[in-house]
DNA sequence: TTGAAAGCGCTAACAC
DNA sequence: GTGTTAGCGCTTTCAA
């Protein structure tokens, strides 16, 4: 292995020049600089990344907890995921991979180590047990041992008090709102929403039940009918709800989906039925434009913006680590694109 | 922070007692132990990782390279990364995520700065240009500066040489002949396959090919045609490539799919044309269990075992790391499980 | 603009 | 069974 210690002698140099035409944090003459980079590469050095994190009290690494269940739509955690490892090596830090397995602990044991620099949380709930321990400022009853103890974070996803807390999401609430204002606007006046399995509800995510609240004062205000039901992916679960809310609601003309793996079998089903899209019911979906396009009809959708999501996250972190920015909402603002599955609400018959 | 030096002193033991305590390489007393075991929790002392890796040359940490793309099934990917993680962290080791980006370059940085102990390479082509970089042994023109230099590692997937490589993954040429075979004795003669993505093929990824070989040396030996598409998921790429292969092959009755993507619009537009499955023809699918139980028919299908392989690789490197075991190229063998999808071939007509 | 040297917190000989 | 101590490779004062 080369040591900063071989390349300085390789250069004629000493140790803390080599260091510092690393570091650029003094200025060192082009010629030293020079003859300091080429002996770099002749010798194919690289830092040593412990001694770094030992000297510099950082190990630019950002550690990641990903939920461990995949009862959510993977795809769109694995984009988060990706974004986040891209633009964090963009900003030169590398990317800790945690799962949710280990809970709270995970962030204790990262935070006391000085494994990771900072953290990224997906998948937060309302209430979420790891949130005491990364919680800033002077939030009552945090449970760090001092001011500025606590381990820099970003949350992607909303929990129910976000005080002391940065945390980046799509605002959900609004994305509710957005769904249920076009199909307000096309008439339809009974509209159904298929949402995520129900262990989603009873873990209170943040985002599904956000949602829900959009999605219902909108309604409230302009006067539509909603009724909500929750439903584990596949055909069969899917033809049981779709029942259930035609019998209950003979007259609704407009579906929400917020559920990917209910999506094909609501088409299929609703096709199957002798239901046109989107001349007798409307669809709009909550998804990835990914999944809008390649249905099998071209969805009205809100796009989940996942690289932003991932993306932002780690600008917001990056920004933290470095003084600068501190606690933050960032709410994304939906938006709704008109594909060929929504169109007016049929004539009451 | 609190170090070991600190519980040491509340222990009233030396350093060296409470190192020994954590890594039990040599025996302690129980009084002593529990003294220090008592302070190390009245304190939250947690060792610190860049002390560790700089003093011991280890860092407990392994990293994992997953592809940039995202044109391969996403959630197998995932349920890999997320049982290495788990794994990973039931041997004591951390994951790093580093992604395809920076291709060979990635692996210079982490082996060079001693990031992480070992790697874990996903996707792998059939010529990847990272595997110089890792081959040990005794291989020819590898480019390691000596012996023992390269970096221990475990290939998810199977490049053409796997000269001094370990390697885990799917007997994908097995999982062809399964299903070619399972379709041959069912009466079927002609077999279509639909594929990846044209542009997973261009690339060389080997277990796409792989399968073929075996789909094809299979047909072969029972007397049965194959015709192989590649196909883009979603419904209009899907409808071209099924009006092509019944153009060409009026024939056809059965199917093996090999693209999840591909799956339900195969199945809406065989409804669609009026072929019911299995009565008129066949499909087998290669997927997870989970996309075969979830689509509008039961698909007989060949599982892949996604958590299976990240846990198996893990469990190899931990042994590479721990000086047993070396090289190995483990197969996994396939499954078919025969669900609602498949049945006699009809009488000729 | 550069060098010398004191640690950072831990591990692992080497003592006893 | 336990203590002492010399590094591991780097960053960063302090001095020149």
């Amino acid at each position: 292995m080369v040591t900063l210690a071989e390349v300085a002698q390789h250069a004629g140099v000493s140790a803390s020049t080599v260091s510092y035409v690393l570091s650029g944090k003094r200025s060192i003459s082009a010629t030293t600089r020079q003859r300091v980079e080429q002996s770099i590469r002749e010798l194919g050095y690289h830092p040593n990344a412990g001694a770094r994190a030992l000297a510099g009290k950082r190990s630019n690494i950002i550690a990641l907890m990903v939920p461990l269940r995949t009862d959510m739509y993977v795809p769109v955690m694995m984009e988060i995921a990706i974004a986040v490892a891209t633009t964090a090596r963009a900003h030169g830090y590398d990317v800790l991979l945690l799962t949710g397995e280990e809970g709270p602990d995970a962030v204790r044991r990262v935070t006391g180590s000085g494994l990771a620099d900072a953290m990224i949380l997906m998948d937060v709930e309302l209430e979420d047990e790891r949130l005491p321990l990364l919680r800033g400022g002077d939030a009552p009853g945090r449970a760090t041992s001092g001011p500025g103890d606590e381990q820099p974070s970003v949350l992607i996803g909303l929990p129910a008090d976000t005080t002391g807390l940065t945390c980046v999401d799509l605002d959900w609430s609004a994305t509710g709102a957005l769904c249920v204002e076009h199909l307000a606007g096309l008439g339809h006046r009974d509209i159904a929403v298929i949402g995520e399995a129900p262990a989603v509800y009873e873990r209170h995510t943040g985002f599904a039940e956000r949602t829900l609240d959009g999605l219902r004062s909108r309604a409230r205000e302009t006067g539509v009918r909603v009724l909500h039901r929750p439903c584990e992916g596949g055909y069969d679960a899917l033809a049981l709800t779709l029942a259930r809310i035609f019998d209950e609601r003979p007259g609704t003309t407009g579906f929400v989906v917020q559920n990917e793996s209910a999506v094909e079998p609501l088409l299929a089903l609703l096709r199957q039925q002798g239901r046109a899209v989107p001349e007798d019911v409307s669809v709009v979906a909550i998804c990835p434009d990914q999944v809008a396009v390649q249905a099998s009809v071209r969805l009205t959708s809100v796009a989940i913006p996942a690289q932003e999501m991932g993306r932002r996250a780690v600008e917001h972190l990056v920004a933290k680590l470095d003084g600068r920015g501190g606690d933050e909402v960032v709410l994304l603002t939906p938006e709704l694109t008109v594909r060929a599955s929504s169109g007016p609400a049929p004539a009451a018959p």
